[in-house]
DNA sequence: GGCACCCCGTGACATCTGTCATGTCCCACC
DNA sequence: GGTGGGACATGACAGATGTCACGGGGTGCC
């Protein structure tokens, strides 16, 4: 019998954190040593304590955990990644594996799977839902450039031209010909609609 | 000493929901009875278990947790109530108080909270953010009519003037004014900036 | 070197949005 | 019975938005 498993907790609602938290500890062999809220401590966090498994929400304050994920991946390879999120959205579970991702997990799964993804992956399996892959397969990567996902991020909460084109310094021109390519390679008729959908597959 | 706790879990993701459960088991007066992943579930699990606290997310299909609680709030008035949500918006809070709520919580908030709450409520006390409370208080109620709401909220995810009025049974003009009169109402430009506030407050 | 693709810009044009004035109908309240 | 307010509508108008055609510069690939 091995020695427990040293377990990173990131994750910024400290009630659901605390909870899973307390779910995972209710097992023998896994250990939470660490806990953060924030996506930028999360390396330290990592370092410090000498985990084997860091556990990692996306949606965090400092940091996504995606970018989290890689930061570890690239500094500490020897420690293994499961990332947590909310929303089943393709596009996150895309960049959280190039990001060095070992198991993609959302919170609608049995509770039963976070004890069970963290053991394999220890064991070098990796863990992905397969609805989620097929998803990920089927829509294809992101079409939008780099330029394109910043406008309309920055449009997401109704900016209008002018205030986009004075945030990033860019012509009005410009921007409406970026969001206009964007609308066009998302096929819809208005960036409201763009933000939406982009939003949903986790472009944006 | 009286008998246990018997408390109902609303929650929709099954990993968060089951993460509660294992929290709240950890506390010996308290035992869930019951879970359920549906806000239309909750009002016949309560009549079923003969629970003493319903724990409500808001955010869930079905029915949201506010709409649950005024439910069970009119059919079984024995019933305390705790309503827990991701988002603290000021107008959630209005709204799950006027529904019946004994207490409102966060997921923001420590997890020892949770198990406090739940034995507060029974006890006859409400549990109310401070800091919360005195933003809904601030920001005064929801501005906006039935009407406007409604159409703001269908406008949410892009659709076009004309897409409105035919979903809605609207002149393309009535559509128009509602939207304008919610732009003036929010104190903002467009119709994207009136939802992103709308939602943030609570009020969509 | 040619080619593709991204970045950034301009100007013209059609359409969509937001504002305003104005009106009717119905309901609630005093 | 008057007054207010919400629901619904129209028409006119300015300004914002989206499309299109057209440039230039840079990078990387064959």
């Amino acid at each position: 019998m091995s020695r427990t498993i040293r377990v990173l907790l990131a994750e910024d609602q400290s009630m659901v954190r605390e909870a899973l938290a307390a779910l995972l500890g209710l097992e023998d062999d896994i250990e939470v040593v660490a806990q953060v809220a924030r996506g930028d401590e999360v390396l330290d966090a990592a370092r410090a304590h000498a985990v084997d498994v860091a556990l990692l929400d996306i949606e965090m304050p400092g940091a996504t955990g995606i970018e989290a994920a890689g930061q570890v991946h690239r500094e500490l390879p020897g420690v293994k990644l499961v990332v947590l999120t909310t929303f089943g959205r393709p596009g996150y579970l895309r960049s959280a594996m190039e990001a060095g991702a070992d198991a993609f997990l959302v919170k609608d799964a049995p509770a039963a799977q976070l004890a069970a993804a963290v053991r394999k992956v220890l064991a070098g399996e990796r863990v992905i839902d397969p609805t989620l892959a097929a998803a990920a397969l089927a829509e294809g990567a992101n079409p939008l450039t780099d330029r394109e996902r910043e406008v309309l991020r920055a449009a997401a909460d109704g900016a209008t031209n002018a205030e986009l084109a004075a945030a990033l310094h860019l012509s009005r021109g410009t921007v409406r010909n970026y969001l206009s390519t964007a609308i066009q390679k998302l096929a819809v008729r208005n960036r409201a609609e763009a933000v939406s959908i982009a939003r949903e597959k986790g472009w944006l």
